[in-house]
RNA sequence: GGGGAAUUAGCUCAGUUGGCCAGAGCACCUGCCUUGCACGCAGGGGGUCAAGGGUUCGACUCCCUUAUUCUCCA
């Protein structure tokens, strides 16, 4: 069966065979899922299709057929610490596929799998077996006979090569609930023929043997699960197959392993080529090479989709498969300098064909991958060197186990991958507590999933209406009833919620924040603080609980604060707008935070835009802003509708739902938020910040109208003040920099006087030493600027004079101090200590001290006690 | 959203229960040596120890607040 077909060439022939059978050819889906909250990726060819299977949305066609590109990192058949140790598991794969939505059914798909699988791909039918459900009594579910009939009659007859399966193998189910049915699945036997004669394939099937595997599963979808756990049939049936992309190539291109055939091999010899490590040679490379192979598409995929490597949530998923390369390149290929990146170039000219957004995208992916992986080396860098300090302790102490307290403050706080840490342990001959650190990881999640935890109490109901009506973008005012409340306890804090059954106020979301205000009934005012949205209810935050929830109350929302937050929204818009246009259309709305004060905005791009790029950015919103563009609203659109308008950014949008568009000029976003009615009312925009928030994400903050005005009014009053300050009238800077230089050389001169005048008093005080004890005794008050003098002269004293014990001290204000030193070859040779002496006199100034055995300093309160110090001082010299 | 850590010269980083007036390498400047590709030698400049507050005789070191960055968990 080799046939040596080449991947590219394979998928476009299964494009081609199903375009013949009447199918549309349709795009995958984006890897990365942007509108489905339950779901970070895209883990199967139907997950684009849900809606259309849940009866939610008609398809536009009847028969479908494409390639999806799918990532899974976690589930119970994929875990990502095993990818990569075996040939045949993967994070992203190719799910080939062909749909009927209500069409073809069992026949159909069947005949034309057999087809397309024996007579387009010649697989000798001999190397095929078909599972076919075999029925479940507890469900009261019968055997699928119309997939067996089929089955036998392209076997001419001959059933031997159909295996029976259960309903965990063969019944296949969305959820808990929802559309459901048998399937078929095809499974293909690629050992060599000696070893098939020993066992025969049948008996291998489901069994995860590696070379007797299921390649397309063929989805019968006609029953619905309810609730209560009971089928009933679909008033429309539907065919979903799925056929793993990798592993058909695998089998036509006659290869035992995935990563053999020329999907991954192009790949692989570059890295090989890279590292100086050829492909099976030594498994310990092999397991790295497939590593990076694998991770590389993973991550080359989710970037091009938008989906940069963060700190959390799906961004973190892809900075953990990117670091898992990292990792088995440094370990299993000894690579110490970023790699990756440059292997981009190869992954598009194999895939790119097929995904264009590779090749367009490839320059950023190469650049955000360039990063991660330096940031990371440097981690690893880091993580190395303290690693090596913990092992000398270990050694020092003579234990032979590292704590696992210690391992996971090295993952913890430092990233340093565990299995590392114990891959050096153990080449130095020491142990991990691996059972410590699996209970501080437990903590750690505990603490998180704690922090979560909130109180919710029942919720009162006071009027049995469901939902709310939001009224705001008309009105800010409006009559309203409330429907139920509730208290709710987070943190130990108790907020009152209430909901209405409509409101005017804007709860927070889409990055805008909630509306404040008020309620008025005839007897009562309560505040509003704020308003949040959870799923599609408004709830109203308020300070106090109404004594009377059943009147009815006037609802008024802050009108003020509101319009800010409209400047601040609709500048928003323009802002993103303008970066596009300034640093180009990879700028993408990453997060977005729009307050009464301020806004911020974060987009994807891969350096810091320069000063000018700012400010031409700045230029063009007070431009549209200029322009007075007004404000277009087109609510309750189809998606479609949307996106055919240009509509940017779309997040958290399903496929198919009404949508509301705003436009102001060339701008259109997809946007639940308020705006001003035309862009003057913004008056001016002046960014205030702009900085990195994550590689690849940068952020700006920006105030507009009153705010933008007080920012530029007070850079402009500082800047008056300070040529008022500097009397000049001309050149500011010249004056400050002028300044700068005279207030360098000046304490220069100061810092010569001071040594001049510490020499004068180490003159003067040199002088008057006397001899007792044979040590040479230097003692006096002096009148020093700052204790900072004191110090001065004892170091420079300490420098001539050896044989001595100096005590001065000093009196600013109503404080004393107090130093004492004694010279070097006293400490060693006379057991003097500077710190003992300054201890028993610095009683006499009310106060206390310490230091070194060869310096002390002393504070207190009482100035008039330094000479009965230094006397006593002297009394205890004389008494050695 | 929560936890941990870091921030010291232009750059990369040391700085040990709070105390020898804050150090190294690279870079920079001056001089010497020398035809070389990290030259060598001698000397020198450069620090609000992230910012602000507190404790203390004394804080880079301890405590609190803020900012920024890294990192783990959700």
């Amino acid at each position: 069966m080799i046939n040596n077909m080449k991947s590219q060439d394979l998928r476009q022939e299964f494009f081609n065979f199903f375009s013949s059978k009447g199918h549309i050819i349709v795009p995958s889906a984006p890897m990365v899922v942007k509108n489905d909250p339950t779901l970070m990726f895209t883990n199967a060819g139907m997950n684009q299709f849900k809606d259309i299977f849940l009866g939610h949305q008609q398809g536009e066609n009847k028969r479908v057929a494409n390639s999806q590109k799918c990532l899974r990192v976690s589930g119970k058949h994929n875990d990502l610490e095993e990818v990569g140790h075996d040939t045949y598991h993967h994070t992203m794969f190719e799910m080939l596929g062909n749909w009927s939505f209500g069409d073809y059914f069992k026949e159909e798909a069947i005949s034309w799998a057999w087809e397309f699988l024996t007579e387009k791909l010649k697989i000798p039918t001999d190397r095929l077996y078909f599972s076919i459900f075999e029925g479940d009594e507890s469900e009261n579910l019968e055997r699928d006979d119309e997939s067996y009939k089929r089955w036998k009659f392209q076997l001419n007859g001959d059933d031997s090569r159909i295996v029976l399966g259960n309903k965990k193998d063969n019944f296949w189910e969305m959820g808990d609930t929802g559309p459901c049915g048998p399937c078929s699945e095809i499974h293909v036997d690629i050992r060599d023929d000696e070893e098939r004669k020993k066992i025969p394939g049948k008996d291998l099937v489901n069994k995860g043997h590696p070379h007797v595997i299921e390649i397309w599963n063929l989805v019968f979808i006609q029953y619905n699960r309810k609730a209560d756990g009971k089928l009933e049939y679909l008033p429309s049936k539907h065919v979903d197959t799925g056929m793993g992309f990798e592993r058909l190539c695998m089998a036509i291109q006659g290869k035992k392993s995935n990563y053999e055939t020329d999907i991954f091999q192009s790949i692989i010899k570059e890295i090989s080529s890279i590292t100086g490590k050829p492909y099976g040679k030594n498994e310990k490379w092999d397991i790295g090479l497939r590593v990076i192979a694998d991770h590389l598409r993973a991550v080359a995929f989710s970037i091009a989709d938008g989906q940069i490597p963060s700190n959390n949530k799906a961004g973190y998923v892809i900075r953990r498969i990117l670091r898992r390369a990292v990792r088995y390149g440094y370990n299993n290929l000894e690579t110490e300098e970023p790699f990756i990146y440059k292997l981009v170039p190869v992954l598009a000219s194999t895939m790119g064909k097929q995904y264009p957004e590779l090749e367009s995208g490839m320059e950023h992916i190469s650049k955000i991958i360039f990063e991660e992986e330096t940031a990371f080396l440097k981690t690893l860098g880091k993580g190395l060197k303290m690693i090596d300090r913990m092992v000398a302790e270990l050694r020092k102490e003579k234990k032979s186990t590292m704590p696992g307290k210690a391992a996971f403050e090295l993952y913890d706080t430092f990233g340093f991958p565990v299995d590392l840490t114990q891959l050096i342990l153990r080449e130095n001959g020491l142990d991990l507590d691996t059972k410590g650190f699996e209970e501080e990881m437990k903590v750690q999640k505990e603490r998180s999933r704690e922090d979560a935890a909130v109180e919710t109490a029942d919720w009162t109901i006071v009027r049995d209406i469901e939902g709310t009506t939001f009224t705001g973008y008309e009105k800010t005012e409006d009559i309203v009833q409330i429907t139920k409340y509730r208290k709710v306890k987070v943190k130990g804090k108790d907020t009152l919620q209430l909901v209405l059954d409509k409101t005017p106020f804007y709860g927070e979301s889409g990055g805008q924040a909630g509306d404040s205000g008020v309620l008025n009934s005839a007897k009562e005012k309560i505040v509003i603080i704020d308003t949040v949205k959870e799923n599609n209810l408004i709830i109203h935050l308020a300070k106090t609980f109404p004594a009377d929830p059943a009147a009815s109350f006037t609802a008024a929302v802050d009108i003020q604060k509101r319009e800010m937050t409209a400047n601040n929204h609709t500048a928003t818009h323009l802002l993103h707008q303008a970066l596009r246009a300034v640093l180009g259309t990879h700028v993408e709305q990453k997060g977005s935070l729009v307050t009464a004060d301020r806004l911020r905005f974060d987009f994807s791009h891969f350096s810091k835009p320069s000063r000018e790029e700012l400010m031409k950015a700045e230029d063009m919103v007070n431009r549209l802003i200029r322009e007075n563009h007004s404000r277009i609203v087109s609510d309750g659109i189809p998606m479609e509708e949307a996106k055919a308008k240009g509509a940017m950014a779309l997040f958290g949008e399903k496929y198919g739902d009404r949508v509301r568009v705003i436009e102001f000029g060339n701008s259109v976003e997809l946007c639940g938020g308020t705006h001003v009615e035309s862009t003057g009312k913004i008056g001016l925009i002046k960014i205030v910040s702009e900085g990195a928030i994550a590689a690849g994400i940068r952020r700006i903050e920006a105030v507009t109208a009153d705010r933008a005005m007080e920012y530029v009014n007070e850079k402009i009053a500082t800047l008056e003040e300070i040529a008022a300050l500097l009397k000049s009238t001309g050149n500011v800077r010249e004056s400050v920099e002028k300044l700068i230089s005279e207030n360098t050389s000046l304490k220069k001169t100061i810092e010569r006087f001071e040594a001049q005048s510490a020499g004068i008093i180490i003159k003067d005080l040199t002088d008057r030493a006397v001899n007792v004890n044979n040590l040479k005794f230097i003692s006096g008050q002096i009148e020093a600027e700052s204790p900072e003098m004191l110090k001065t002269i004892a170091y420079q004293i300490r420098k001539t004079e050896e044989n001595t014990v100096l005590v001065i001290g000093s009196a600013s204000g109503d404080k004393a101090n107090l130093i004492v030193m004694v010279s070097d070859n006293l400490v060693k040779e006379r057991n003097l200590n500077a710190t003992t002496i300054i201890r028993e006199i610095s009683g006499e100034i009310n106060g206390g001290g310490g230091g070194q055995p060869f310096l002390a300093t002393a504070g207190g309160k009482k100035p008039a006690g330094i000479p009965k110090a230094i006397e006593k001082a002297l009394m205890i010299i004389q008494k050695l």
